[in-house]
DNA sequence: TAAGGTTGGTAAAATGTTTTACTAAACTAG
DNA sequence: CTAGTTTAGTAAAACATTTTACCAACCTTA
């Protein structure tokens, strides 16, 4: 069985007061006699206090509740890594859950997350919030005076703590890469057609067309859902399109377009140019190397919970404050996986 | 603020006793009328139960903790998901925390884990443990009256429960399928060389090699960490010593001959053939597609939560019974890096 | 020496539940 | 009508802490 305060009381002869007192320096005039004497007797016992007992008197659990849509996937596994390492060293631990993108899940570990009294909920939502879910989670905040703080996607709402990418800058610069590079048709491969990091990925698509002068054709895009599979689907419509490039909107699906091309025996990036979003790990390890749009993890995560800590240190108050929407900048990765555009068909 | 069960027995003019009765539907001699009371006034108060002080009282959290080496590595992300999707099913929340692979932070989880009173842990440790720390973490599971459970690597110790792959088989099987293609000369990258995994792999590579009447060359062994790089650094010891075939003791390393052979413009399989270990997502899209060493890790996973859901259940004594090392199948998985040896330098 | 201050503590409440042991009222049977 | 039994419920303890409010005993000081 674990010692207990009591026990620790009990082998110096003094009060759990005191042992309390002592055990968490609190500023008492205790002489430096009994101090020494009680942290010998705890540390002899191996003192721990109990997580529990300690979260039921002092309201804090020192844990932080991630929600994310699949930790599977490569980009939540690293973000979800630094989240963690970053709460680590802040003292918190953190309580996971999955929610394969469905909202009914996320409104479950948001329960469940503040029933066991979280200090903070991370999460990011995957579904499109209608006003009345998006009130119903501001309910769940304010009732369990609980953060939650969006993270990579947003809502629409100025209530929530964010911390997101430029998305549309992501979707300008690998348009305007493929654009410098001569080529005139470029597809585009999106996510869910209604999800808000598609449509700002899109946007940004749109503006660099708009930009060059070009002209946006809607043949050119075709709907995908973020997995390898709607990546190989798209193919034979783009090239039906005799389209000289793709953007795809993330680098899985264009790992599909990869694994559909050696189907056809066609060369990236000598036949098709494509650029991905993302940067997943195995980017650079496919042949050719993937050019895809990097999001800095890293120091999303860093900031997500150094942000998150700061609310729960000054405990002002927590959802409701402006100005606490940060947006992180993507920048172009340049590897293998496009070319300058060569009018191959005259030749 | 949160309704607490004396607002709802408030709420009927009943005591807090008779509320916790009907709550928990306890077989308890209530009255159908004041069940439906109660129940009726919970709902509409919104009532949910402090997990917290639940968990203060019943000694159960419902909460398991995983401690895993690098939840960004593919392998262990998967397996997370899954732990974490099967623990959810039995009512489960999972802490997790990332070691990266160092004992210190294996047993700052553990310890941070059992203050906070987890019902059980799921951990893969990642280093060697000597007796005393294998006792260190018995006594922690002891006093704690915690059940932990290894998984993917075990610790020589019948006192713990674990799930394993039969590593040695793994081994056998890339390396008979390389001897069966005719090679001769196969090179082995292992893992760190005193880690369980590295040398149960490499136990398989040399009995392949034994049954094949082939003689276990050490100069064509040589040592990685599973990191990319060290696949990439490995490669031209390899070539030196004329080897027509590699075994890599994981996907990763792999993905680092691969990188490598693709700066000496050398072809995988023509010129040279391989195999991994792991069979991570990525593998099927590399150029060629990675043959490897399939573990079921939605199995592993499975089976892992399944089985401590059942120590947790009936309560046996927990770390110290025999007979539970749970033993998985690898299976190979063929694709495209491996082709029949020819002698070429003869052509 | 008595009033006031300081020193070194402690008892008890509080946190939100569950659970044990008890009881008052109503009913039943003889 | 009374003794026993059932029904419907409750008070209080327990869980392991922290924290508030208090109190003796000793020391000053005039």
């Amino acid at each position: 069985m674990r010692t207990t305060v009591k026990d620790v009381a009990k082998a110096v002869g003094l009060s759990t007061t005191t042992v309390s007192l002592v055990l968490n320096n609190k500023p008492n005039r205790i002489p430096e006699a009994t101090r020494k004497l009680v942290l010998k007797a705890a540390k002899e016992l191996n003192y721990r206090p109990n997580h529990i007992a300690v979260s039921m008197v002092t309201k804090k659990t020192h844990t932080i509740g991630l929600i994310l849509p699949d930790i599977s996937n490569l980009y939540f596994s690293e973000l979800a890594k630094v989240i963690e390492e970053q709460c680590h060293k802040y003292g918190y631990n953190v309580l996971y859950g999955n929610t394969n993108g469905t909202l009914e899940h996320e409104f479950e570990y948001l329960n469940l997350f503040v029933d066991r009294s979280v200090d903070a909920i991370i999460m990011t939502v995957s579904s499109n919030y209608s006003e009345k879910e998006v009130n119903r989670l501001y309910e769940i905040a304010e009732t369990n005076n609980v953060p939650i703080m969006m993270v990579d996607r947003a809502l629409d709402d100025p209530r929530f703590m964010s911390v997101l990418l430029d998305q549309k800058l992501g979707g300008f610069l690998a348009t305007s890469y493929l654009i410098n590079l001569g080529h005139k048709k470029i597809a585009c491969i999106t996510g869910p057609k209604d999800l808000r990091i598609s449509i700002e990925r899109l946007e940004g698509y749109k503006s660099a067309l708009e930009d060059a002068g070009l002209p946006f054709d809607r043949s050119l895009v075709i709907e995908g859902d973020f997995s390898v599979d709607s990546g190989s689907r798209a193919l034979s419509y783009i090239l039906g399109q005799n389209a000289t490039a793709v953007f795809s909107l993330n680098d899985m699906m264009a790992i599909g377009v990869y694994r559909e091309c050696r189907r056809y025996h066609l060369n990236i990036p000598q036949d098709l140019s494509i650029v991905g979003f993302d940067d997943i790990f195995i980017d650079e390890f496919l042949e050719p190397p993937l050019s895809t749009i990097a999001q800095p993890v890293q120091e999303i995560g860093k900031y997500a919970v150094k942000k998150m800590m700061s609310v729960l240190e000054e405990k002002k108050n927590l959802c409701t404050d402006a100005g606490n929407t940060k947006i992180f900048k993507p920048a172009l990765k340049v590897r293998g996986s496009a070319i300058k555009f060569m009018e191959k068909k005259q030749i």
